[in-house]
DNA sequence: TCGGTCATGTTTACAACGTATACGTTTTCG
DNA sequence: CGAAAACGTATACGTTGTAAACATGACCGA
């Protein structure tokens, strides 16, 4: 804070005048950054090509502003802006409504949704991080699934979320980490037989 | 460190005499970690059963660490004990030696080994780090990989990782974002027609 | 034009943190 | 026995986020 106050020319505790304290202040960073995504030309809200494309936009949406900004990028993983039974890095609301709903209008069963939906956070988790990681960044504390925690936010906007919630919370991961595991296995054993 | 001390019924200081700072202090909780997993029986130091099976111990060997200790698995993630351009969270100088050794045994050539290390690593740091977040675990500070920054460890006993540095350390994000990326579109297209 | 309210900024203060420095003790060993 | 090493403590400093009280200016209705 005392930091940033003299960037702007004023002492720290002025800030308060604008902002609750440090979190909200971070909240609100995160936040600037995760619109900037919504204004990416290239990441589109629903699929035109395809699931494939729409998931590739997104991902290759997500992995552009985890570089264009490193540094903060684990502050967006990691904050719990909303819900925190959704995973990181794609824990705004109206990006995972818009996710659901796009694979569902691609014929996408709730459960094959919600798998993709967690396959797809985890794959951009593991990169993104090692990516951004890379260059420089401190990855700060990942965010706590507190038990009975629930939200004050309303998920009325969101209706396919709301409807999804249950399944969204569980937990696979035992499962997911074999199967990962496995299909990584297979990768491997393929660029072994390439390059050999 | 304070509270570290009251729980040894000791002031703070009296740490001091045993250990150089802080810093030191993790770095040997790290080090403590990474012994446990040297200790696993599942873990195996060379191929018995295939280089599947080997890794799959490995990968489970890391996981048990992870869940064991979830909140100080990101310091294991995080810590650069010796060479900052290897990969978190298998950056022990001793595993990634015996990591390489395994598969070019197996009959990986040198591009196949340093390539699967890539995979195996982001994979396992995407998944462990969502596991122990779950569990309330804080991700500290990935740590940077500094640009001319050069080890004071030798590399002497550790053959495979110094032949084969500078391809260790080459960048390649970008690619195996790609990959890895149209990899989990296949598998997330293979969940849709199961369940559909 | 006056007086009040509100937005904004400053000052001072406090608790928590890691740790430098100086000063006790107690233990060990030649 | 006596010196030195090992271990612990007391005090202090700089850095953090932030609470509380106070100052200042702009604006606005009477």
């Amino acid at each position: 804070m005392r930091r940033l106050g003299d960037l702007l020319g004023v002492e720290a505790m002025s800030l308060y005048r604008h902002v609750p304290g440090r979190e909200d202040l971070l909240d609100a960073v995160v936040a600037a950054i995760v619109d900037e995504m919504q204004e990416d030309p290239e990441v589109i809200e629903s699929p035109r090509d395809g699931w494939q494309d729409f998931l590739q936009r997104l991902a290759h949406g997500v992995r552009r502003v985890a570089l264009r900004h490193p540094k903060v990028f684990p502050l967006v993983a990691s904050r719990p802006p909303e819900a925190p039974w959704l995973r990181p890095p794609l824990r705004d609301l109206r990006w995972v409504e818009t996710f659901l709903e796009a694979l569902q209008q691609e014929g996408f069963s709730d459960e094959a949704a919600v798998s993709a939906y967690r396959a797809f956070t985890s794959f951009l988790l593991g990169h993104l991080l090692l990516e951004v990681s890379a260059l420089g960044a401190d990855v700060g504390p990942l965010d706590v699934l507190e038990d009975g925690q629930d939200l004050d936010t309303s998920l009325a906007p969101y209706p396919e979320v709301g409807r999804l919630r249950a399944a969204l919370s569980e937990d696979h991961s035992a499962v997911e980490f074999e199967e990962a595991l496995e299909e990584l296995l297979n990768r491997i054993a393929l660029v072994r037989s390439e390059t050999s």
